[in-house]
DNA sequence: ACCTGAACACCGTTCAAGT
DNA sequence: ACCTGAACACCGTTCAAGT
């Protein structure tokens, strides 16, 4: 029953799949029963499962381009990075861990990579030399990247110690010595809060570089 | 022969065994052989495998905190945030895949934690509230993250696609309409120099932030 | 062209048994 | 206390065979 399983169908499951269950879980037999098919016949529409792993991070590439590409240019180049930076961690967040499995993967597809350009005219557009450019979408990648992976990690850390990051078992756990640290971890806000600041530290070192 | 399995050692052996074969080749049984056991001993010393990746974290850690505090205070802030990203990203650098495995991983030794204690006096007392450090640590942290990853994955790109980052064949599988794109691949200079440069926007940011 | 059934080599883990 | 041998359930993948 529900046949006709395509390259999209089994992508599309996979994320499903990897959202509901997280990564362990994720294996070539649970995602063909979740079709409806037995495993070996998902090797008729995909090579290996480091192909399929390969399709998801387009996938989700692709929509991070389609999604930045929706993004009238607006009045500044700094309006225009924050806007990238927040596109790119709310797609992230979507899938569980995500920033982990999906950043620094090569694409198979040519047009993700090309989305790069238009920034890459806006930003000299703006002012930026193209190496400066260059560098200011990595450096926002990377910010985005590693502030989610920290997130995600915190979100979800499921499973085996549930109340690590409750506040009080954490103070205890951390016992004398530490006082900055736990006054720390009780000043701890929203992550979008946290996000939004600390994307504007990055916002004003790159204006710094411009005249 | 070589008996005297420890939990030190098979840590030892689990990182260097990372560093030969790659992720993927880490397995119980293939790290047993290398010690002269069988699989089923290493289990007497580690509860499981997930146990076995957190104590390779911590120790990771552990080296990146020893790091740290061998940094005699200098001069300013600025020099000390830096130092902490160079040995962050150092750290990462010597094992294969480092950024991407032993980021944002929780920690089983509270003596790492509380080795932020240390550097959180050092910002509020150049001048940070206590919110403005933890932001600063984590931004900083972030970015070497994020950094390392794609460095990570583009050096050791390994196996399958060799060649997918020789200049010429990326210009060739990009094709019309990338022009700033294949420029900005040609620009591209060392790692060591495009992360200074970006650590550099990071501080003038943090900088931007204080009286 | 698309899928099944059976099989292979390998994996993490358990457990009785040895020393 | 520490390790082995044999076994279990599961994994990715292949391949002949079905339709």
């Amino acid at each position: 029953m529900a046949k006709g399983i395509t390259r999209e169908r089994i992508v599309a499951a996979a994320l499903d799949l990897l959202n509901d269950k997280g990564m362990d879980a994720l294996t070539v037999r649970a995602l063909a029963s979740r079709l409806g098919v037995g495993a070996p016949a998902l090797y008729w529409h995909v090579r290996n499962k480091q192909e399929l792993l390969d399709e998801m991070s387009t996938f989700v590439m692709r929509r991070v381009t389609d999604a930045l590409s929706e993004i009238a240019p607006s009045a500044g180049w700094r309006d225009d990075v924050a806007a990238y930076g927040r596109v790119l961690r709310s797609e992230y967040l979507r899938h569980r861990d995500g920033a982990r499995i999906f950043s620094g993967t090569r694409f198979s597809d040519p047009d993700v990579v090309k989305a790069k350009e238009r920034w890459l005219e806006r930003l000299t557009g703006a002012g930026f030399s193209l190496a400066e450019a260059d560098d200011t979408l990595d450096l926002v990648t990377a910010f985005v990247v590693g502030f989610v992976i920290e997130e995600q990690e915190r979100g979800q850390s499921g499973g085996g110690d549930p109340d690590r990051y409750s506040l009080a078992e954490r103070d205890a756990w951390l016992g004398e010595g530490a006082e900055l640290v736990k006054a720390a971890g009780h000043l701890r806000d929203d992550g979008d809060q946290r996000f939004e600041r600390q994307l504007g530290v990055v916002l004003d070192g790159l204006a710094a570089r411009l005249p």
